[in-house]
DNA sequence: CGGCATCCGTGACGATACTG
DNA sequence: CAGTATCGTCACGGATGCCG
C-alpha cells in the first residue's frame, strides 16, 4: 500500500505487489508445499516475525496473490494459498532461482536449511509431468520422490532410479546439469531425461519491461 | 551486506542481491538502456534518491551484478553496466514484467512514464534478433522503431509498418498480443510475427526454488 | 494451541543540502 | 557531474500479550 514506485511499468508494478521484504518468499512456501497455515508458514520463514508475515500476508491477499480459506469443520483452520494469478508467479521464481543458484557457492556454510526443502524445491522447479519416471531423492537427511510426475514426501516403491548426494551435488545437478556429483543407482537415463527437461539456459524471449 | 536472508536457497540468494529497493528497477534501466551514468540513472529513477542510488550501485557491484567502468578520455566520465551475470537477469526481468503486466490496468492514471520508456521496453522486450521487420512505434508522444532485429530511437525510413496507439494500447498489444487496440499502417503480419515471437504463456519449466 | 495485534529498539529509506 | 552528509520517518525484526 504505503510504499509504492508509482511508475506506470509492469516491472514496477509487479514489485509494488511482491517486492517487499519476505513476500516472494511467502510466495515460494506456498508454490513448493501448497496451502499453509500461518503457524507453518512462519515456522518456515526463519527469521520473519509474525507480524511482518501478517503485514505481507494482507498486501499480499490485497494484491490478489494469495487468498485465506477456511477448511471445513473436521479440522477447522485457516490456510493460505496462492490465487491463480499468484501461482504464476512460478516460472519468474523458477528463472530467479536459477539466476540465484549460479552464484549461491559451495554446499552449505552455516546456512539455514530446513525440514521439506527437497520436496520444495522438486514442486517448483519440475515442471509438472515433465518426466514420467519415478525418481527418488535422498539429499542430505531429506527424501522425496518423484513419481509419475508429481512429487511426493519420503521414499518410494520400486524407483527407477535414485539419486543420493549433499545439497551442494543436488544443486550441481539442477543447475549444471552435472550428474556427477551425485551418486545415482538404477536408470541413469530416466535421471538424464529428468535434467534435460530443466532448462539449461535461460529460452524463449521475456516481454515487456516497461 | 546487512540484511541478508541467511537461507541457503537460490531464491534468497537472488533476493539477497537483488531483492533490496529500487535494485531491480536499476537493473531494468541498464537493460533498456544500456550503460548510463549516475546522473542518467539517477534521473531515470522517479523517486529514488541520490544516496539510495549510490547505495544500490555499490551493493550491485559487490555482488557482480553491476560493474563501473570509466570511459576513455574523449568523454571522461563513469557510467554503470551490467555485468554477463547481470545481464542475465533479462528473462527473469521479462516474466516478472508479464506478469506485472497483466494487473496493471487502464492505461495512464497518473503515473509517471518518462522519456525513453518506449525504446527501453522494446529493447527489454524483444528478443535480439526475433524479428527481421522494421517497425516503427508511435506510442503517446514517444517514438522509437524495431530495425532488422535491433531497437533504435525516433522514426526510421521505409517501416514495414508503423504502429500507433497510446501506452495502454501498446500493453494490449505486448501482453495480450491484441492487435485490435492499436492503428497499424502498412504490414500488418510484420507486427503479428513479431507479438508471436513473445510468449503469451510463460513457456518452458524453472529450476529450483530452493 | 493457532492466529494474529501491540509495543519498542534499530536500521533502512527518502528528501534535501552540500562538496570535490 | 558524481556522489557524500545529515536528518526525520517509517519499515523491519524481536518479544510479548491477547483472544478464539
Amino acid at each position: 500500500m504505503s510504499r509504492s514506485y508509482h511508475h506506470y511499468c509492469p516491472i514496477a508494478h509487479a514489485l509494488d505487489l511482491v517486492g517487499e521484504r519476505w513476500s516472494l518468499l511467502v510466495v515460494r512456501e506456498l508454490l513448493g508445499q501448497g496451502p499453509l497455515r500461518y503457524s507453518d508458514l512462519h515456522a518456515r520463514l526463519e527469521g520473519c516475525g509474525t507480524n511482518i508475515l501478517a503485514a505481507r500476508l494482507k498486501t499480499l491477499e490485497a494484491g490478489g496473490v494469495v487468498r485465506r480459506r477456511k477448511l471445513p469443520p473436521p479440522a477447522a483452520a485457516t490456510v493460505y494459498e496462492l490465487t491463480e494469478y499468484g501461482a504464476e508467479l512460478r516460472p519468474v521464481l523458477g528463472l530467479l532461482a536459477h539466476w540465484g543458484a549460479r552464484s549461491l557457492g559451495p554446499p552449505a556454510p552455516g546456512e539455514e536449511l530446513h525440514a521439506g526443502w527437497l520436496a520444495g524445491t522438486l514442486r517448483t522447479a519440475v515442471f509438472p509431468h515433465a518426466s514420467r519416471a519415478t525418481i527418488e531423492f535422498r539429499i542430505g537427511d531429506e527424501v522425496a520422490s518423484l513419481v509419475e510426475g508429481s512429487v511426493v514426501d519420503g521414499a518410494t516403491d520400486r524407483p527407477d532410479a535414485v539419486v543420493a548426494g549433499d545439497a551442494g551435488a543436488f544443486y550441481c545437478l539442477m543447475v549444471d546439469h552435472d550428474l556427477s556429483s551425485v551418486e545415482i543407482a538404477g536408470d541413469t537415463s530416466a535421471v538424464e531425461a529428468l535434467v534435460a527437461a530443466l532448462p539449461s539456459a535461460p529460452a524463449g524471449s521475456p516481454v515487456v519491461s516497461r
